[in-house]
DNA sequence: TCCTTTTGTCAACATTTGTTGACTTTTCTC
DNA sequence: GAGAAAAGTCAACAAATGTTGACAAAAGGA
């Protein structure tokens, strides 16, 4: 026990399974309504096992809602597209399945938990907020980045969450284009 | 019992109390993580109560989440500023403490009841896409809508759902020009 | 006052929830 | 293969959930 065998152990697998499951249906049904009985038939394990593996269904969540939005760099960015960039990259956050889906699971459960709307602010605060601190105003920072969470968030929860049919049926360039626009003149400031 | 009383009875008391309660509670907490028992203690009567006089607690949550909207006439608003004036509408829905507290109520559960989202989905279809149709191409109004909507319950959730320190911070006049703005331009279409 | 209807109280139900501990099976090392 | 550690199974717990029915108090009409 030393070294780490190179192949993935046994439990690692069940523990990656967890963790898949758990994030699947946290983010198609919300925290509450998703059970530990739940998550365990949709991992094809035991219950118990969720709670041998991550002590609660507070902390299993927590592990599934830690994550980054991973933001291109302030400085690689083109101040005249900030918006666009913007916008397509949280698209791709949203419609990615990669193990990145941390986003959907917290916009599903902010509404009634605590822990996942705090968790929404320090994101924000903490990567989106830099991003257009260079961007305009230092003194208006804090405003500039309240409208675009208004925006963003908006698009996120009537397409993914609510999934409003005009605005699912919104093809990819035309909310580019025009929530692109509007975060662009959030973003730069009036 | 040919006519009614010209003052209260005194169950409608009580159920007016319910109700009162059961908007309150539904709209701070969400759907699921309210209570039967929560609702009785708030309005300072027994569980059994709540039952006998709605039913069961989704039709308690139906008739709560049943109101209006009641946007202005299509007719008398000026289409120079359907923007603002949509905004400044659902400013008032929102902080008015009014009976009509329905739209906080349905937006806290909206994400993890899928009642709540089809009635959010309604309220839309029902009464802001009939404003949009007017001041655009009929064939995207749906278009518009969307995107009307993606930013009207953007900044609901972010205020006050999620209560996003900037998004708080956000001065009444500030929200009316900049969001008044954008909902402008998806009104009439870009 | 008597009787009926309304309004309210109480205890209990079945189910589901997160969580735990005792136990067995598998896996790995010596 | 023996023994230890890890992984998994099972049954049960306490608490909370929505809901129900039997019963008591109060109100209103005759």
């Amino acid at each position: 026990m030393v070294d780490k065998p190179l192949k993935m152990k046994k439990s690692e697998r069940t523990r990656a399974a967890i963790e898949a499951a758990a994030r699947r249906l946290f983010a198609e049904h919300g925290y509450e309504r998703t059970g530990i009985r739940d998550i365990a038939a949709a991992a094809a394990i035991d219950p118990a096992m969720v709670i041998r593996y991550f002590g609660s269904k507070d902390r299993l969540f927590a592990e599934v809602a830690d994550f980054d939005l991973g933001l291109p760099d302030v400085a690689s960015i083109d101040p005249a597209h900030v918006g666009r960039t913007l916008v397509a990259h949280f698209l791709a956050l949203w419609e990615g399945d990669s193990a990145n889906g941390g986003l959907p699971v917290l916009l599903r459960s902010a509404a009634s938990n605590e822990f996942a709307a705090s968790r929404i602010q320090q994101l924000f605060a903490a990567q989106v907020l830099p991003v257009l601190l260079s961007l305009g105003p230092p003194a208006t920072a804090s405003q500039r980045a309240g409208l675009v969470a208004s925006q963003i968030l908006g698009l996120a929860l009537t397409r993914y969450v609510l999934a409003l049919p005009p605005v699912v049926a919104l093809d990819r360039e035309t909310i580019l284009a025009e929530v692109g626009a509007t975060v662009q003149r959030y973003a730069i400031g009036g």
